[in-house]
DNA sequence: GCTTAGGGTTAG
């Protein structure tokens, strides 16, 4: 007898033996077990520390992308000269300029260098349509045919003297910290100021001449996105050369055409981890002059951008700190020894207290009052080096401090002897001179001979132990607000604590930011609790921006922690929670710390070494943001049916994290298993969880035939047995009703002698038939792998294991009909469920991924299985939707692209654990209507 | 125009 071993699905199995029973549908496998997910409902019941990226964090990126083709610069008066719309430049051979519009309508751009074709210009012209396009209209440049002549050598460069000038709207500028190895460059520019120009190279590549330059993205943005704003350019060939003779450092400009490469330098350079390498025809650059710019965007720091004057003395005074008397209103140089972050005050403006020191020996108490938290000294750490003018010089309680007067103004220089000299200011115009680089120089050198001054407490994770308070270097990845009064953030520094760190979840909506990019690593993530007066702070950090919190308290949980309670936090005794206390005491405070702050190389190695260990793509993964992916503007043929809201992520960032987790992805369907509809159709037993498949009918009919071997006499008090002929000569079909007819059960009916083929006719219109054999005179059920019951078209299967079947004896009490769980229960049998069980093999530009379709599949296809298990029209529906979704044939890039809710767990088989992933709460579209 | 703070651990 062929019969089926089930493969189970308990609490201890694994996904192979299901992948098994796909592969190979008709083969039985046995006592393999799969796990269905341990967390149902919410991934982050679990008590792990479970995040779901949100899309509040990346707010200031749809904002930014959806804002296309900004004015290159902000100066749009009336006196640019335009074209009318519609019109075209057109250029005489002869000589003069002739438009179809009115000269006042000309164009004020083209060039084409090595010479340049400026407004104004008396070179001779003829028409040309295969040169550097530009077209305006309705007062906007146009990537576009235009006929401007006589080109000598005509090279992309283009320097632009109108500062109206717009770029196409159909380009979309792109900020440099958003590009990635993955950005798809077609229609996009950069828009960015160049800060160093290196020399023409020759080169014996394929181009002649090489040239690389740093540009910076341009500041003239509202809420400038964190991550590298300085990235390499490398131009080529000719390319190399003209920009060579046309770019000055401090211009601005306006790239397009470039592509995006892996920067080899960036460990050395600490810039953008990618570089734009511009080479070839489809290469434009606008160059905007550095003198024709107006005054420097302000809304950003401009914490190292160059002195507006320089000279070699200074024409300020500077008066040592022991020579200070009370009444004085002074400039003064100091190192700081202590100081605290702005906090508000009780009046109207924020107050830094620092106290410095300098080569005199002298102490200073200084307080710095003011309204506007850019006007503070930016400090970072002790040791770092103030100039700090106009202060006045007052006595309290026997010593003398200074305050801030009208006209204040503050530097901060770091402290490391060596180190660049760069001004640390919000202001764009400040003095500077070689006395101010001496006099920091100076200071450098005495405190690092002075032991008496404090010793820098910034320490990695990798320091911290119990207890502890210390000053930590880290990246915001992600905040939730607790309460009013704490906020918790969720940093790392890219070193492991050798403790356990506490792990804090939250709901899911109220996370700001990702922890994708720890790719689920354990003890990566501390979860620090700010309190109080920093939480005005901590609601203005943007996840992603380099932090130093100072004062951190490393706090010991005390014993275990409720599952759920405390706030979400998990972990035994011991594990580090980290506290910012209320309060400014020693310092308590939160600073942001610029991008290319030199505080910030330690770290900068350490994430750095994280990142090598992980895939390239963890890389990716941070720089791109998600709205990449929304950028997508095809239609997905499925729709999510949750009601969580998460931030769309790749399938490479799904498998990087820790199960388990839910989220929500888009891809495309590779291939799937089972090719054959009928193979993905199984039989679930609820109690045992054995899943295996619907036996075939081959294998039925022979169950049959052989019952047909016990047919005799049965003593069982039938209330009525009727025969038929069977297609055999001499063999008869008994129909036994039950007693219990008379109360009503007159549909159930019990088929004696029949084979599978006359069974299945006569279920035709039947409510419910049992098929029975005789076995020592006494009625008995067939073999459960065989059908036990029919209805109509409907088969159902009993679970071997779990069934206990003996004899049969309905002497029910029932009243009415019995659905088809009564009558098993009645006969003693564990029905089997009809599920589908399906691997979906999915590909995002990420990567790939095998997502199982089972517990959902039903809604999936919004199809019962088991009705789709007698319903041809219904197997031809799911078949036509599999072939929608994943087209015969056809490219993958062709295929449509599906929204999919994806959960993540863990399954163990004989102590392997694998990570495997289901398809959830997703319904093909139109299938629910 | 004046005031604010005036260092020195929360107690979550």
């Amino acid at each position: 007898m062929k019969a089926s071993m089930p493969i189970f699905l308990s609490s201890c199995g694994g996904l192979t033996a299901a992948l098994c029973c796909l592969r190979t549908p008709t083969r039985l496998i046995g006592h393999n077990r799969i796990v269905p997910p341990r967390c149902e409902t919410a991934a982050h019941s679990s008590g792990q520390n479970t995040l779901f990226p949100c899309r509040a964090a990346f707010r200031g990126v749809r904002a930014h992308r959806s804002s296309t083709a900004a004015p290159l610069c902000s100066d749009t008066s009336a006196k640019t000269a335009r074209l009318q719309k519609g019109s075209r430049t057109s250029l005489s051979a002869g000589g003069g300029r002739t438009s179809s519009g009115a000269s006042a309508h000309t164009p004020v751009i083209i060039t084409s260098a090595p010479v340049t074709y400026a407004h104004g210009t008396t070179e001779s012209w003829r028409p040309s349509s295969d040169i550097f396009p530009v077209k305006s209209r309705g007062g906007e440049w146009y990537l576009g045919a235009v006929s401007l002549s006589r080109p000598r050598r005509i090279m992309p460069i283009c320097v632009v003297t109108d500062t109206g000038t717009q770029v196409p709207t159909h380009f979309q500028r792109v900020p440099i910290p958003h590009l990635s190895l993955s950005s798809a460059c077609s229609d996009t520019f950069v828009k960015a100021k160049v800060l160093q120009k290196f020399p023409l190279a020759s080169s014996e590549g394929d181009y002649d001449y090489i040239l690389k330059t740093v540009i910076q993205e341009y500041e003239d943005q509202q809420n400038l996105p964190s991550g590298h704003t300085s990235i390499n350019a490398i131009l080529f060939g000719p390319l190399a050369k003209d920009f060579s003779q046309t770019v000055a450092e401090g211009d601005l400009l306006v790239l397009a055409g470039f592509t995006v490469g892996r920067s080899p330098t960036v460990k050395k350079d600490g810039l953008h981890p990618c570089n734009l390498e511009l080479a070839g025809g489809d290469v434009h650059i606008y160059v905007y002059p550095a003198s024709t710019l107006g005054p420097s965007p302000s809304t950003v720091s401009t914490r190292t951008r160059a002195p507006v004057t320089e000279a070699a003395k200074s024409k300020y005074a500077y008066v040592a700190l022991k020579d200070l008397k009370a009444g004085m209103v002074v400039n003064i140089y100091g190192v700081v020894t202590f100081f605290k972050q702005p906090f508000r005050t009780k009046g109207t403006d924020y107050c830094s207290t620092l106290k410095i020191t300098d080569h005199s020996d002298a102490k200073l108490c200084c307080s710095i009052f003011s309204e506007k938290l850019e006007n503070h000294p930016q400090i970072y750490e002790i040791g770092d080096i103030v100039r700090l003018h106009r202060v006045k010089i007052q006595l309290f309680n026997g010593t003398l401090n200074c305050i801030t007067t009208l006209g204040f103004s503050a530097l901060t220089f770091d402290g490391t002897v060596g180190s660049p000299i760069v001004p640390r200011t919000s202001s764009s115009s400040f003095h500077f001179c070689d006395d101010d680089r001496r006099m920091v120089e100076r200071l450098r050198a005495w405190a690092t001979g002075q032991l008496a001054l404090p010793p820098r407490s910034a320490i990695p994770l990798s320091s911290v132990r119990p207890r502890m308070y210390f000053d930590l270097t880290c990246q915001l990845l992600a905040k939730a607000v607790i309460d009013t009064c704490c906020t918790l953030l969720k940093v790392w520094d890219g070193t492991i604590c050798a403790d356990p760190l506490l792990s804090v979840s939250v709901e899911p909506v109220t996370l700001e930011g990702s922890l994708a990019v720890t790719g689920g690593r354990h003890n990566l993530v501390a979860n620090v609790l700010v309190y109080d007066n920093h939480v005005e702070v901590a609601r203005r950090l943007k996840p992603g921006s380099y932090l130093r919190i100072y004062n951190l308290h490393a706090v010991p949980q005390s014993a275990e922690m409720p599952p759920g309670g405390g706030g979400g936090g998990t972990g035994g005794a011991g594990h580090l929670a980290f506290h910012l206390h209320g309060g400014t005491a020693y310092g308590r405070g939160i600073r942001v710390l610029p991008e290319d702050s030199l505080d910030l190389q330690e770290l900068k190695r350490s994430l750095e070494s994280l990142e090598n260990d992980m895939s390239d793509s963890s890389l990716i993964e941070w720089c791109t943001p998600p709205e990449s992916l929304d950028a997508v503007p095809e239609d997905s043929l499925t729709v999510l049916k949750c009601d969580h809201t998460l931030e769309r992520v790749t399938l490479a960032c799904v498998k990087k994290t820790t199960p388990p987790r839910v989220f929500h992805v888009r891809a495309r369907l590779r291939s799937y298993q089972p090719e054959r509809l009928y193979q993905a159709l199984k039989l679930h037993c609820p109690k045992c969880k054995a899943l295996q498949d619907v036996p075939d009918e081959e294998a039925i009919a022979s169950l049959f035939r052989e019952a047909l071997s016990g047919t005799g006499c049965c003593s069982e008090p039938w209330a009525f047995t009727g025969y038929l002929d069977s297609s055999d000569p001499g063999r008869k079909i008994s129909l036994h009703m039950c007693r219990s007819v008379e109360k009503g059960a007159k549909e159930l009916v019990f088929v004696e002698g029949a084979t599978f083929e006359e069974m299945s006719r006569l279920s035709v219109g039947q409510k419910s038939l049992v098929p029975v054999r005789s076995s020592d005179g006494r009625m008995t059920l067939l073999d459960l792998s065989a059908p036990f019951l029919f209805q109509g078209p409907k088969q159902y299967y009993g679970c071997t294991r779990c069934s206990q079947v003996n004899c049969v004896e309905l002497d029910t009490q029932e009243k009415g009909e019995m659905d088809e769980r009564r009558i098993a229960e009645v006969l003693g049998v564990q029905p089997l469920r009809y599920v589908f069980l399906m691997k979906l093999d999915l590909q995002d530009n990420s990567g790939c991924l095998d997502a199982l379709l089972w517990n959902d599949a039903e809604s999936f296809f919004c199809v019962p299985a088991s009705d789709a298990e007698a319903s041809q029209e219904l197997q031809d529906w799911i078949q036509q939707t599999l072939d929608k979704l994943c087209p015969p044939g056809g490219c993958l890039e062709e295929r449509p692209w599906l929204d999919l809710c994806l959960r993540s767990y863990t399954v163990e088989e004989s102590g392997q654990r694998t990570v495997c992933y289901q398809i959830f709460s997703t319904v093909v579209s139109g299938a629910d209507v």
